[in-house]
RNA sequence: GGGGAGAUACCAAAGUGGCCAACUGGGGCAGACUGUAACUCUGCUGGCUUAUGCCUUCGUAGGUUCGAAUCCUGCUCUCCCCA
């Protein structure tokens, strides 16, 4: 992988760059669809590059190693040959599942055991393992296996939980670094920074990460219930570390104004779930605000979608339509709302780009943030 | 013509003397969702007003009772079975 800095804004710390894999270019920032499963949920592959315009998605260790299974993504030669996606691919190490699955799992020193939430039989999952899993999956991008704690963490956890993080990534580290791509194409590893809310653990945090020199850089356990403010906090305080020609992705990250906000502290690689799940539960983002689609008020609103759209589905469709649908619990709706919801953040983290390339993208964030944010 | 069952809030359906403004589901109206256990979850859904408050409701008209959606009588309507 191939990292180059464009520019750099001069009114905050925003990038813009181009990361070059074996399975093609991503310009940044970007957002990348998550396709957990290896599917982004409710939109074909065709509609991602064709409609949405993604340079990249991301697939789940826990998730994709319990379902197809490592056997299968090895016997056809990794994901992108299963899923049919020949763009990159990242994968998430289940480090966010020791958080969302917390009730079924016990963390340990050697690793995470996860009881299956599909059988409940018993999964291990170590720094070392995820690895090779990752490779197995054929991920251009390995995520190391973190504790990503809730936000609200105690200072006494969260330090001891990053500790931990830390001893994971180097063992991770030393594995990957021992460990060679499976299908001929090749793969980075990248390391997360964490530290729940405190300056000071981020900040050290990130040192360590940084030292480990690699490719890229990620920052994670942020949006996991701490306020806003303290989001961008971290993040600010972190991207002030990391190697500025080494893309930083901000892990889960986020609401279009969370990720506009981002960008300005000087991450390059965001993901989430928002798009696609707020979708599918009837909420839309556009560039003028965001819409309850269930709402009343649009049960007989004929116009398009989302008239400054930039995707098929913003203007074939009605909102009273789509509303419809999504009421009607119709498979379209949320198709139609996952795509236009991609769509658009994917148009957004470009016009960043342009903005920052451009040199206007302070006052263009600052008025963008203003639309996005707002009700409709 | 004979016999039987039933009418409860937008719909369906519990409740068969006080704990009933009335279970539950659907529908409706809002809200939530951030490296996806999520096409999911939460709240509200008679009126006034938001209170340990009042008013009006369980086909309809009366009655019994301290007290009725619940018991009795008349009426209206619906459904099923047999002719």
């Amino acid at each position: 992988m191939k990292f180059e800095l464009q520019h750099t804004d001069i009114n905050s710390k925003a990038r813009a760059g181009k990361v070059t894999t074996d399975h093609g270019e991503i310009q940044t920032p970007i957002f990348m669809p998550v396709g957990t499963v290896g599917s982004v949920k409710a939109v074909h592959q065709r509609e991602l590059k064709e409609d949405i315009s993604a340079q990249i998605i991301l697939g789940n260790t826990y998730h994709l190693n319990l379902r197809p299974g490592i056997g299968i993504l090895e016997q056809v030669g990794g994901l992108h040959k299963f899923n049919g996606w020949d763009k990159p691919i990242l994968t998430d190490s289940g480090g966010y599942q020791v958080f969302s699955l917390a009730q079924m799992r016990k963390l340990k020193e050697e690793g995470v055991t996860f009881r299956s939430h599909i059988d409940g039989s018993k999964l291990h999952f170590t720094p070392e393992n995820v690895v090779d899993i990752q490779r197995s999956i054929g991920a251009d991008i390995i995520m190391a296996l973190d504790e990503c704690p809730p936000g609200d963490s105690d200072y006494k956890y969260a330090k001891s939980s990053m500790e931990l993080t830390h001893r994971w990534l180097q063992r991770g580290v030393n594995h990957f670094k021992s460990t060679d791509p499976k299908y001929g194409y090749s793969q980075t590893f990248f390391p997360i920074v964490q530290g729940a809310g405190f300056r000071d653990l981020r900040k050290q945090s990130a040192e360590t990460i940084a030292s480990h020199n690699m490719e890229g850089n990620a920052i994670g356990g942020l949006a996991v219930g701490e306020p806003t403010e303290v989001m961008y906090e971290m993040t600010d305080v972190v991207t002030d570390i990391l190697p500025a020609d080494k893309p930083r992705y901000l892990m889960g990250v986020g609401t279009p104004a969370n990720i506009l906000e981002s960008i300005a502290l000087g991450v390059d690689m965001f993901d989430c779930v928002m798009p696609t799940r707020n979708g599918r539960n009837g909420m839309l983002f556009t560039s003028e605000g965001m819409i309850n689609i269930k709402n009343k008020r649009w049960a007989d609103d004929f116009t398009p979608v989302d008239p400054n759209g930039s995707c098929f589905v913003d203007h074939h469709y009605s909102r009273a339509y789509l509303r419809h649908l999504i009421i009607s619990k119709e498979m379209l709706g949320s198709q139609i709302a996952s795509i236009h919801n991609l769509a658009f953040y994917l148009w957004l983290v470009g016009e960043a780009r342009n903005h920052i390339i451009a040199g206007d993208f302070h006052q263009w964030k600052t008025m963008m943030v203003k639309k996005v944010t707002t009700r409709l």
